[in-house]
DNA sequence: ATGTATGCAAAACATTTGCACCTGG
DNA sequence: CCAGGTGCAAATGTTTTGCATACAT
């Protein structure tokens, strides 16, 4: 249940909140933008303004709902956090993203952090290429 | 002699471009935003706009003489690419930046490129956390 | 009731672009 | 001389903010 998600993280839940979880929850694959959400929420009916879609997605990202990434391209891309860490792999041709984990590179970048003389607090992988391999849904429409 | 590296890329030899390749070689191991080689030219009495800086930066990327990042916090930073890939880490705390190379990532990242179907235009990783270990000159900017 | 959230419009940034003028080859 | 480069200011795109109103608790 939504409600519970936020009362645990101490946000008053307000429908705003609701939608944009539920949005995020009904995308789990996807990385979306915050125009991307608020597009979504005019299309199931919801007046809610852009700003709110930035604020409440801020206040997940600072409560640990939500991850924020800057993928090249201008905007940055939300998804929802369910805590497992993960990488991304990129298209620069349709912007198609899928994830993945590496324990072998999750283990040296602590080592390397260390090495350093950096304690981590975060990283971000970001690998860029080409899907054309495999028939990409968002091949079409350029046209 | 910086002349030869613009021409070697097929652009016009005139001072912006001179003088910000020069920043950027006088500064091989800092990663400036468009604003601070702004700032550089003006403090070196170059009158010099933001725009061209921008401009100038973009065709230098463009022609692989500089790599642009988006670590976080809103502007792209600009280093010279001298062709050698690396990482980075970087200090949330002070924004120090360090660089490395790790062969066992490099080559893991292939295989997963490889394993997702995807062919690797190029790739980012970042380690954020914080240098507190060493002592770091920028510690002091913020009382 | 009351403090917080929201919507709107305006502001704040980072970056790009149009255009008249200047400069390098 | 002439294509291309530059400076300035204005435009753009994204994200943030101020303020009056609406809502959750």
């Amino acid at each position: 249940m939504k409600n519970k998600e936020l009362r645990k993280v101490g946000l008053k839940v307000t429908i705003p909140r609701i939608k944009i979880l539920g949005i995020l929850e009904s995308n789990p694959n996807l990385h979306l933008t915050a125009e991307e959400v608020y597009r979504a929420l005019l299309e199931s009916g919801e007046d809610i303004g852009l700003a709110t879609v930035y604020r409440v997605l801020t206040q997940f990202e600072t409560a640990g709902l939500v991850k924020r990434h800057n993928f090249e391209g201008g905007s940055a891309v939300f998804e929802l956090d369910d805590g497992a860490h993960h990488d991304h792999i990129v298209c620069l041709e349709c912007g198609h993203v899928e994830e993945f984990v590496d324990d072998v590179i999750e283990n040296r970048q602590k080592a390397i952090a260390d090495q350093h003389g950096y304690k981590i607090t975060d990283h971000s992988l970001i690998i860029y290429g080409s899907c054309s391999r495999h028939e990409c849904p968002h091949r079409n429409e350029e046209g």
